[in-house]
RNA sequence: GCGCCAGUAGCUCAGCUGGAUAGAGCAACUGCCUUCUAAGCAGUAGGCCAGGGGUUCGAGUCCCUUCUGGCGCACCA
C-alpha cells in the first residue's frame, strides 16, 4: 500500500503517458525519433500552481521540436481526466501542467488516515527486506560523549523510518572489547589500582592511558570490595582481574544510559565473541586463500592498495588520480600474533551478512572514522562478502554551545560533557529531537540553553503544543456532548478553507516522508515532518473553529483534528518523544 | 601534499535528487485572547545562495576551478 500521493503520483504518471500517445494518434504531436520523453511529476511550492506538476512539455520540447507551451496543450487537450483523481488541468509558467486534485481526494485522505489509525505512515516499499542498523557501538573503555549521543539518536531515528517504510529492522551495538584500547585500559585501571596503596607519585601512570576520572573511580570501586589482594598478583593477572570487573560494569552503565535515552538494541554484538568463535582467524584465512594476503616483517598484510586500485579503476579513475590517493596495505595480523581492529571488523560484516543472513547493513559512524569506509566495502568484495550491501552514514561532530560559547568541559565533574550528563540537564524529548533535526551530515550545535527551555523557541514543545491542543478540542466538545463520528464523503467535502487543505496535504505526504527518510538514510525528515505539520495545524486552528453550529462541519474539522493527532502521535513515537495530552 | 564533508538572511538551518517570485525559526519592529490552550497566529524588515567559469529550455541543486572551515591519511579503534 502506497501513500496518497504516490498513488495520485502515479495515477498521474499513466493519464499524462496515454494523453502523449493519443496526441501522436491524432497528429497533435509528431512522433518522436527517439522514444517519449522522461518527465517528472512533482508537487509545486506555490498552491496556486496546483496540487501536481509536470515537466513533460519541457523536458520534450527537443525531441518534439515545438515551444513547451504548444506541447502542453497538446498534452491538455488528450487528457482523460473523468473517474480520476484529478478535477482539471492547465499550462503555467514556461510550459509547466499544473493538475488539480478532486475534492474527493482531500476527503479520502483524511477518512484513510481515521482508519488506518496507528499504522498511518507505514507502507510495504521495504519488502520485509533484512536489514541491520549498527550505531553507537561507543568504546566500552569509558562513558559515552555527545558524539554517542547524536549517533544513538539518529541510528534510532533511521531504524524507525526503515521499520515504517516496510524493512525488517535489527538496531545493534558492537562492543569493541578485545584489542588495544582494552589493553590501554587494563594497564590505566592497574596504574590507579597501584596509585590507591603506593601513592600517585611512586606509580607511573601509561603516558597513552586514559586519564578520566571514570577510570580512578572503577579502581576505588574494586577496591572498595576486594581490598589490596591484586597487590601480591603478577601484572597480568592483576590487569585481567580489575578489566573483568569494571569492563561489564562499563557495559551495565551504557546499556542504563541508552535505555533512560529509551534506545534498546536487538543484540550486543560482543567483538571478543569473533575472536573466541575463530571468525576472525577464518576471515584471515579465506583473504589468504583468495590471494589477498602476504606476509611481511612477520605481519599478515592485506593488500588494500591492489584491491582498491582495481574497484577505482572499475568505477572509472584514472591511474593518475588513484596514484595521488597513495594507497597502503593493511596489516591484519600484527607480529606479536593478535589481529587488527580491521581484521575484526571484516570477520564481523561477514558474520552480518553470512552467518546472519542480513541483505543490508548500516553502520551509523564519526565522521573521523570515514578514511576506513571504503578500505572496509572493498575488503568485503575481496572476501566474496559483497561490500555494496554495507552503508555507512558519515556523522559529523557536535560541538555543544552555551550563551553563544563553545562549552568543552561539564562544570560538574571538569571532564568531557557525557550522555549521562546531557541527560541530567537536557529533557529526554528535547534531546532526541534536536539531535534528529539536521542530517547526519551537517555539523551541528547543540545549544544547551535552547534544549533546556521550555518555550516557543524550543521546537519539539511546538509539536507538541498542537497534539495538546487537539487533545483539548476533543475534551472540550465532549464536555458538550459531541463524541466524534464517521463522516461520509460528502461532510468531508465541507474542508474546503486553505488552512484546511495545506493541512491535509502535508498529512498526505507523511507515508512518502518516511520513505525518502529511509532511503536517504535521513531521519531528520522526520523532525522536519512533524514541525511542517504542527504549522499547518496551528494555522488551521487560528483560521477554523471546530466548535460551529453546523453539525456536520462541526464533525468533519473533529476529523481532520483527529487525523492529525493521530498523523503527529505516529510521528512522535517513531522519534520515541512523549505525546502529551495537556501542556 | 592527497582525500572526505561542508559554505544559503545578523544567528541556527530547510530547500522534496534540475523547476516557476530562494523559505522557516530565533533576534528587531507592528498587530491579534469576554468564543476550542497566546508554548499560538497575522504582518514589516532582512539575500551577489563563498568567488569565477561551464553543461541546457531552466542551476542554490550537476561538472571544473579558486578561497574558507571541519575531519582523515597507524602493526589505534
Amino acid at each position: 500500500m502506497l501513500g496518497p500521493i504516490s498513488l495520485a503520483n502515479e495515477a498521474l504518471r499513466v493519464l499524462v503517458s496515454n494523453a502523449i500517445e493519443q496526441a501522436i494518434a491524432k497528429g497533435d504531436l509528431p512522433a518522436p525519433a527517439n522514444g517519449l520523453p522522461a518527465f517528472l511529476i512533482e508537487q509545486p511550492a506555490d498552491p496556486t500552481h496546483g496540487d501536481f506538476a509536470t515537466n513533460a512539455a519541457m523536458a520534450g520540447a527537443r525531441c518534439f521540436g515545438k515551444p513547451p507551451r504548444v506541447i502542453a496543450q497538446a498534452i491538455i487537450d488528450n487528457l482523460a481526466l473523468e473517474g480520476s483523481h484529478f478535477s482539471r488541468a492547465e499550462v503555467a509558467g514556461p510550459g509547466f501542467i499544473n493538475f488539480f486534485v478532486s475534492d474527493s481526494w482531500f476527503a479520502n485522505v483524511v477518512s484513510r488516515i481515521r482508519t488506518e489509525g496507528s499504522a498511518y505512515g507505514r507502507t510495504d516499499f521495504g519488502g520485509g527486506k533484512k536489514v541491520m542498523v549498527e550505531f553507537v557501538s561507543a568504546n566500552p573503555t569509558g562513558p559515552m560523549h555527545m558524539g554517542n549521543a547524536r549517533g544513538a539518536a539518529i541510528g534510532d531515528g533511521l531504524a524507525a523510518a526503515l521499520d515504517a517504510a516496510g524493512y525488517n529492522v535489527s538496531r545493534e551495538f558492537l562492543i569493541n572489547d578485545a584489542g588495544n584500547q582494552i589493553e590501554k585500559f587494563a594497564k590505566s585501571l592497574e596504574a590507579r589500582y597501584l596509585q590507591h596503596f603506593q601513592g600517585e607519585e611512586n606509580v607511573p601512570f601509561p603516558e597513552d592511558g586514559y586519564h578520566g576520572a571514570d577510570i580512578k573511580m572503577r579502581a576505588e570501586q574494586y577496591i572498595e570490595i576486594n581490598g589490596d589482594t591484586l597487590l601480591n598478583l603478577d601484572s597480568a593477572a592483576r590487569k585481567q582481574s580489575l578489566v573483568e570487573f569494571a569492563l561489564p560494569m562499563n557495559i551495565e552503565k551504557m546499556k542504563t544510559d541508552l535505555a533512560r535515552y529509551r534506545i534498546s538494541f536487538d543484540r550486543w554484538f560482543s567483538e571478543t565473541s569473533l575472536h573466541e568463535s575463530g571468525a576472525v582467524k577464518r576471515a584471515v584465512e579465506t583473504l589468504t586463500a583468495r590471494g589477498f594476503t602476504y606476509e611481511k616483517d612477520g605481519a599478515i598484510w592485506y593488500k588494500n592498495a591492489e584491491v582498491q586500485t582495481k574497484a577505482l579503476l572499475a568505477q572509472g579513475k584514472s591511474q593518475k588520480q588513484i596514484d595521488q590517493l597513495e594507497l597502503k596495505d593493511d596489516v591484519l595480523v600484527r607480529a606479536n600474533g593478535f589481529p587488527t581492529y580491521f581484521a575484526a571488523d571484516i570477520a564481523y560484516h561477514a558474520n552480518k551478512f553470512i552467518d546472519r543472513s542480513y541483505e543490508k547493513c548500516i553502520n551509523v559512524w564519526g565522521a573521523d572514522h570515514h578514511g576506513h569506509v571504503a578500505r572496509l566495502k572493498c575488503a568485503l568484495d575481496a572476501l566474496g562478502v559483497g561490500g555494496d550491501k554495507l552503508d555507512i552514514v558519515l556523522m559529523q561532530l557536535v560541538r555543544l554551545t552555551s550563551g553563544g560559547e563553545l562549552v568543552r568541559m561539564s562544570k560538574r565533574t571538569g571532564n568531557a560533557i557525557t550522555l549521562s550528563d546531557l541527560l541530567d540537564d537536557v529533557p529526554i524529548d528535547a534531546a532526541r529531537f534536536f539531535f534528529n533535526m539536521r542530517e547526519p551530515g551537517s555539523q551541528l550545535d547543540f545549544d544547551l540553553d535552547l534544549a533546556v527551555e521550555q518555550s516557543n523557541q524550543n521546537p519539539v514543545y511546538y509539536v507538541q503544543y498542537a497534539h495538546a491542543r487537539i487533545c483539548s478540542i476533543a475534551k472540550n466538545l465532549a464536555a458538550e456532548g459531541v463524541e466524534p463520528r464517521s463522516c461520509c464523503e460528502n461532510e468531508l467535502l465541507l474542508l474546503n478553507e486553505p488552512e484546511e487543505r495545506e493541512l491535509i496535504r502535508e498529512l498526505a505526504s507523511f507515508p512518502e516522508e518516511i520513505i525518502a527518510a529511509a532511503k536517504n538514510y535521513d531521519p531528520a525528515r522526520l523532525t522536519h515532518f512533524a514541525i511542517e505539520t504542527a504549522t499547518r495545524f496551528h494555522k488551521f486552528y487560528n483560521a477554523c473553529r471546530c466548535k460551529v453550529n453546523d453539525e456536520c462541519l462541526m464533525q468533519a474539522r473533529l476529523n481532520l483534528c483527529l487525523a492529525t493527532g493521530q498523523t503527529i502521535k505516529n510521528v512522535l513515537t517513531m522519534l520515541k518523544i512523549d505525546i502529551p495530552e495537556t501542556m
